[in-house]
DNA sequence: CCAGATCTGGAATGGCAATTCCAATCTTGC
DNA sequence: GCAAGATTGGAATTGCCATTCCAGATCTGG
């Protein structure tokens, strides 16, 4: 069984210590950059001069473009979930619900409304595109709703919210809100979307608190 | 008030009759590429293929590649709100509501959620690359928001919704769970997080409902 | 029917993107 | 410290794409 673990990244051992600090780099320059042009409007010459680094590094490193977007997808969950933390972890009430939502909705008020999500942008270009990124992005998708159902469990578990509660559908409900009232604010550039979007569902699910 | 519709676009009495149906089948053969394979996916030579014309004539009706981008986020606005009537115009009830958002998971349980929303896939890939076609999204979501907000608005005009209600926020928020839920199903490949995205801000909306 | 405009075909152009190659230069385990 | 392997630079290759051009065919109003 531990013989699959270890095929999985035979050659992460061979990666040495000026290698991973490049690597990081190109993604992260690459993260940016799909995040601002879209995929499609990235280049590897363009990845090349905003992380300053030569053609032969990105295909030493990725292989293709297509295993650079598969790192910037991996990496672009990772950033989104540790940036909402701790404030994810602890979503077991409807006051933490709303100031999490609220976070974001100030994030996105700070830049103008630009960009939208990170992972939904990904999501919403490569779903057709890339069959293997899709994947990803589903495991990106269940990564973020575990904890807003599990947050929601725990409430239920305490008795704070009512057993007909669906704690599953309610937190794939309001990742969806998230992502839609995002895509709406961004097209607009105004949070309001994003903003009625969340407090609807958490409402909904406040209906489902035990007074 | 028909001057304004008159000035709109002056020049298509300079389309002849040939000329319109070749102009709309380039529109068709490049909304269905754009569709599946995405703007930056789908190249002139492609629409050139699918609609059996030169590249002369593409850029005859539509000046580049933009232009045409345009054309097709207008068809498809005008083709998606098309397809949901009568239903888009009658939604003053909370079953009619229902009935509306189940179409719609039907559909796309039948196309295997392929492809996610038209105007939404149009409006992620758009939003940060073309500022026109940006604007014109926003006005596409307006376009399909204001049926919504119209049905709630009878319905709360009639009585039947609590005068709490906020019908402009529901409406954006049904509208951002549809978006929502549509992207989540498209990457999960099932309808299952579209169904229960609109399922909860319907539910939130019953809870106006005057018994 | 005919003149002017529209429409069409197909080739040409110029640029850029993805990827490859190879030689030279570091790093690291031993 | 030294080999083996990792890393890097930069040019070269190949192919495709957006766009242009122009000549010939077709259409439409009068």
């Amino acid at each position: 069984m531990n013989a699959s673990v270890e095929v999985e990244k035979p050659e992460r051992r061979r990666l040495t210590k000026p290698g991973r600090k490049t690597r990081e780099r190109i993604i992260e320059a690459a993260a940016d950059l799909m995040f601002h042009h879209g995929v499609g409007g990235t280049s590897i010459p363009d990845v090349q001069a905003a992380a300053a680094v030569s053609a032969s590094q990105i295909y030493h490193y990725f292989g293709d473009k297509r295993g650079l977007v598969l790192a910037v997808v991996d990496f672009q969950t990772d950033t989104k979930l540790d940036q909402q933390r701790p404030l994810l972890d602890n979503l077991d009430s409807i006051d933490a619900l709303r100031a999490w939502c609220d976070t974001a909705a100030d994030r996105q008020d700070a830049m103008g409304c630009v960009g939208g999500c990170e992972i939904g942008s990904l999501a919403s270009e490569l779903a057709e595109t890339d069959p293997s990124a899709r994947t990803d992005l589903a495991v990106s998708f269940d990564r973020w709703e575990l904890p807003i159902r599990s947050g929601l469990a725990r409430m239920q578990a305490r008795g704070e919210l009512s057993e007909r509660a669906d704690v599953a559908a309610l937190a794939t409900a309001l990742l969806a809100a998230i992502q839609g009232g995002m895509l709406l604010s961004q097209v607009r550039r105004s949070t309001t979307a994003y903003r009625h979007a969340v407090s609807a569902v958490i409402d909904h699910i406040e209906s489902y608190v035990i007074a």
